[in-house]
DNA sequence: CAAATAGTGTCTCTAAGACAATATCAC
DNA sequence: GTGATATTGTCTTAGAGACACTATTTG
């Protein structure tokens, strides 16, 4: 009878048909406009980061940033190398969406990806200047659903507009899945990667999971409750924000002073 | 300069080093045991499929069912045919639970895994008469948390009783997982696979969402209610769960008659 | 009619939305 | 003072938990 060490010794598993692994990830990051006026609050953003792509396959196409699964890390350490070698910046947040895996999803072969939202604050974005010629830009987001049910998720910097239509499918099995009905110029099935991105961090953020990541160690009440706002695509009243926000923070004793208007306290995220 | 087309036929995918590629399913059911008294309603239990493995590595243990990815399916359908394969039954249900591709989670080599939740009817089940001394056996499954913090599963069947006990760790970004403390004979890393996939199953039963997949087409708000109950392992005040589920349930104009007591209509999962 | 489950109504408490009122700063 | 945001409080409504009560069946 076979020891399992002689087994071990004798498996070779390279005996199986074996598929590659890649990470995706979409790493997002709310940026605050200009001011417009020197009296009101600045718009905030959401935006996210896309690489035009350099080789083929989609050359010239836009693409989450993303690459091959190393053998001494977990999915999770591989989509963070990513984001650090693409952005020279660490995540503040990292959060699961998907694997996907349809056959045929990538011309060069039988590749499967696991799709990651990461989040990165502005803060530390401004560290590292960007260069604006670079192939990485922090493209604007807007994903909203139309009249006719078919969600429209546009992405902008500059002059460049990608526009992706997409339909929501639900399998046989009740999970919803985005179907592309256009892609907009983004590589691969990426788009239907951003909606599904989109979902979960609108998810995590109704309940005041994912928006605390956004911002610094310390902040105001109001920053936050623009985080939620931007993210939501949802305009709440600020008393009611105090009121339900309440639990999940702790003040401190600072305050943002020299603004046109009443000091706000700054507060810490609570545990 | 090259075209598309040229690059595809020149790529070699084979070039880089890939995983293999698995799916693990914590395949569910809820078995009403047989009446103890012919006045009282039958006790619901929550089972979990597992095999005894008849090969190396962890031989003799018991496991999840799987298998690899074949490069014509999703990971999803994947989950789906070993599901049959196995048990001869169509889950109503696939939910996924994560990826868990920790280096050296097993001993064969560089291998990924994809786990889902699949449910499963009893109604199902009882149809293919399962031998009862096959390696493949329903668990009653017990999870819970204890005083001190750990978490302990229990997966009984007959005489065979297998006790883990982790904890739960939050990694650096928040996301919870389970550490295995120990084993309690289950293979590889199943034993924080299972304790995922209760959780997802959990919050999902929460939201009455996959509470209707345990059960026939047509049910009883009081079979619901115990589903509920067994997942969540709590007790609800009968008023209130019919209040709670009612938006999500339509009337039939059938009856359940025969039992010693008022008939109790037939409801079916609205939409 | 006894015992059991099926089903309804109501009281209370809490959480969330709407909205009003007050506080405090820089200029 | 003016105009902006910061912060607090109150009214109302919707939903969830507790609980009491009625309905219907079979042996």
């Amino acid at each position: 009878m076979e020891s399992e060490k002689e087994f071990l010794s004798n498996y070779n598993i390279k005996d199986y048909e074996r598929p590659s692994l890649t990470t995706d990830v979409a790493a997002f990051m709310i940026s605050t406009e200009d001011k417009t006026s020197d009296r009101k609050d600045p718009d905030n953003k959401l935006r996210l980061l896309l690489i035009k792509r350099g080789g083929h396959p989609y050359k010239g196409c836009w693409a989450l940033p993303g690459g091959f699964l190393q053998s001494n890390e977990t999915v999770e350490e591989c989509a963070l190398r990513e984001i650090q070698e693409e952005t020279n910046v660490m995540p503040t947040a990292l959060l699961p969406v998907g694997t996907f895996s349809k056959p045929g999803r990538d011309p060069r072969g039988w590749i499967i990806s696991n799709a990651y939202v990461s989040i990165i604050t502005e803060e530390s974005v401004k560290q590292v200047a960007m260069d604006d010629a670079d192939d990485a830009q922090w493209f604007i987001v807007s994903f909203e659903q139309s009249d006719d049910g078919l969600y429209h998720l546009t992405l902008e910097y500059d002059d460049v507009s990608l526009k992706a239509v997409l339909s929501e499918e639900k399998t046989s099995y009740r999970r919803t899945e985005f179907r592309i009905i256009e892609s907009g110029g983004l590589a691969f099935d990426h788009a239907s990667i951003i909606a599904m991105a989109l979902t979960v961090l609108r998810h995590e953020a109704k309940k005041f999971d994912a928006i605390f990541d956004f911002l610094p160690e310390k902040f105001t009440l109001t920053a936050l409750q623009r985080v939620q706002e931007t993210i939501m695509n949802v305009t709440v009243l600020p008393g009611n924000f105090r009121r339900m926000i309440g639990s999940y923070v702790e003040e401190t004793d600072e305050y943002v002073k020299g603004e046109r208007h009443r000091p706000a306290k700054l507060y810490t995220r609570k545990k």
